[in-house]
DNA sequence: TAAGATTTGTTCGTATGTATG
DNA sequence: TCATACATACGAACAAATCTT
C-alpha cells in the first residue's frame, strides 16, 4: 500500500531537476504556467501548487505579468586587490571553485603583450574559471617566456597561477594595473561562458608585477556580467596627494 | 573668383558632419561605396577619394570585404582613485567635460540607501556626464538629507558635488568602496545615454566617507562601456598582509 | 504615448479520496 | 454507517502587472 506521491510534488520534483540540469538557466523564464499545464496534461492549479512549492525554496521567482523565473545566483564577489586570488574569493562566497585550462601554448607576443612585459615570446595560459561547476569567467595569461623556461609545463601540471610562478621561484607578484570595460558576449565566447549571445560581459586588462616592479603576468579576463561583481576597496595607508 | 572646392571635399565634409552628428555612430557601417556614390550622384571613385580623406584623419576605418565603419573614439579612462574626479578625468584625455542635470529631490530613503547612508531621507542628484557633447554616464548620487539640509540647492546652483558638498562643511570625502558589474541598457536609459538598447553598460556602485570614515554619498552611475574604462590602481604606500 | 495581448494572482465553485471519531 | 475535516485536483472568471506593437 505505497502512498502515491501527489501529482504537483512529482511536477515540482521535474522542474527542479531540470533546473539543475540547467534546461532552465538561472534568470531564465519557464514556461507560463498554460503552457506547463498543456505538458503535464493537469489544470493550472497543479502547476501552480508545484510552482509555490519551488518558490517556497527559493528556487523561482514570480513575477506577476511577467512570468517565472529561475532565481538569480547571488553574484560572486571578486576583490580587485593587489594579489589575485580566485579560489579564496570563490571559496569565500560558499561555492567550490574549479578551473578548466583550454590551452597551454608558447608563441611569439602580439602588441599589447610586447608593450605590456616588453618580451617578444610568451607562454600562453588560457582556460575558464567556474565556481559550482557554473562558468564564471575566461582568463587569458601570457609571461614572459624567456624569464619562465619551464612555466607550461609547471602549468599543466598544477593548472594554477600562483603555484606555478613560486615553483618557478616569484615568490610574490602583486597587481600594478587593471582597466575595465564591459562588452558583448559573441559565439565562440557565449558558448564557452554558458551564457546567450548579447550577454554582457566584463572585460579585465591586468598588469602583474613582481616584487621589483617587472611585469610577469599580462592578463585579460572575461567575466559572465551576472554572475560576478568586482570590488575596489582602497587599501589603508595610502594617501594620495590630488587637488581638485 | 573663388575656389570651387573639389566634389570629393564637399562629400567628405558632408559625411564628417553626420558623423559628428551621430547618423552613423561609432562603430557603425558607413553605406557602401555603391550607395554612397548613388546618393551624391557620382562616381565611385570621387566617393573613395571621400573616404580615404576621412580614413586619413582616422575618422573610419575600411575592411575589405566588410565596409568602411566609423572608428570607434578612444575610450576614457576613469580611474577609480581614491577621489573622485570626474572633471580632471575627461579633461585629461582631451575632452571637455559637461554635466546635464536631470532630477534634484528630497525623498524617503529606499533600502540601498539606508543600509550604505543609515538614514531616513536622503537628497537625490541624478544626471549625465558627457565629454564632448556625448554621454559617458548616467549618475545618481544619495546624500543624508539631515546632514546637509541645504544641499539641494546648492546642487542646483553648482551642479557639481564636490563643490556642493565642500560648500556644505564637507571639506574632503573619499571612496570607501565599489562594486563593479556590466549590464545592458534598456529602453529610457539606452536613449539617455544615446546607446542602442542591448548595448553594454559598467555599472558603478560606490560609497564615499567623510575623515572620520562616516558614509556621506552612496553613488550608483552607468557608464557607457564604449566610451569609458575604468581603471584601478594600487596605491603606493599600502601594504596589506595577505596569504594564499 | 496608447491600446491590446500575454501572464501571473486571486477568488469563486465543484468533485473526489482519505483519515478520524 | 454517518458526519466531519482535510488535502488534492479540475474549471471558470476576473484583476493586476507586464510586454509588445
Amino acid at each position: 500500500m505505497t502512498k502515491r506521491a501527489p501529482v504537483w510534488a512529482s511536477i515540482a520534483a521535474t522542474l527542479r531537476a531540470e533546473i539543475a540540469q540547467g534546461v532552465y538557466p538561472p534568470g531564465g523564464k519557464l514556461p507560463t504556467e498554460a503552457a506547463l499545464s498543456a505538458r503535464f496534461g493537469v489544470n493550472r492549479h497543479t502547476v501552480r501548487h508545484a510552482l509555490a512549492a519551488l518558490a517556497e525554496d527559493g528556487l523561482v521567482v514570480s513575477r506577476r505579468g511577467a512570468g517565472v523565473f529561475v532565481a538569480a545566483a547571488p553574484r560572486t564577489d571578486y576583490p580587485l586587490g593587489r594579489r589575485v586570488r580566485f579560489q579564496q574569493n570563490v571559496t569565500a562566497s560558499g561555492r567550490t571553485p574549479s578551473r578548466e585550462v583550454l590551452r597551454i601554448e608558447t608563441r611569439p607576443a602580439d602588441d599589447a603583450e610586447r608593450a605590456a612585459l616588453g618580451c617578444e615570446a610568451v607562454h600562453l595560459f588560457e582556460g575558464i574559471s567556474l565556481a559550482d561547476g557554473l562558468p564564471l569567467g575566461q582568463f587569458r595569461s601570457s609571461f614572459p617566456a624567456k624569464r619562465f623556461p619551464d612555466l607550461p609545463e609547471k602549468l599543466h601540471r598544477l593548472a594554477s597561477v600562483t603555484a606555478a610562478l613560486a615553483e618557478a621561484g616569484l615568490r610574490d607578484y602583486t597587481r600594478a594595473s587593471t582597466r575595465i570595460t564591459a562588452k558583448l558576449a559573441r559565439a565562440p565566447r557565449a558558448g564557452l561562458l554558458r551564457v546567450a549571445e548579447g550577454a554582457a560581459l566584463l572585460r579585465t586588462e591586468a598588469v602583474n608585477i613582481d616584487a621589483d616592479g617587472v611585469p610577469v603576468e599580462y592578463g585579460i579576463t572575461w567575466f559572465v556580467a551576472d554572475r560576478v561583481a568586482l570590488t575596489v576597496t582602497p587599501e589603508p595607508g595610502a594617501h594620495p596627494a590630488d587637488v581638485s
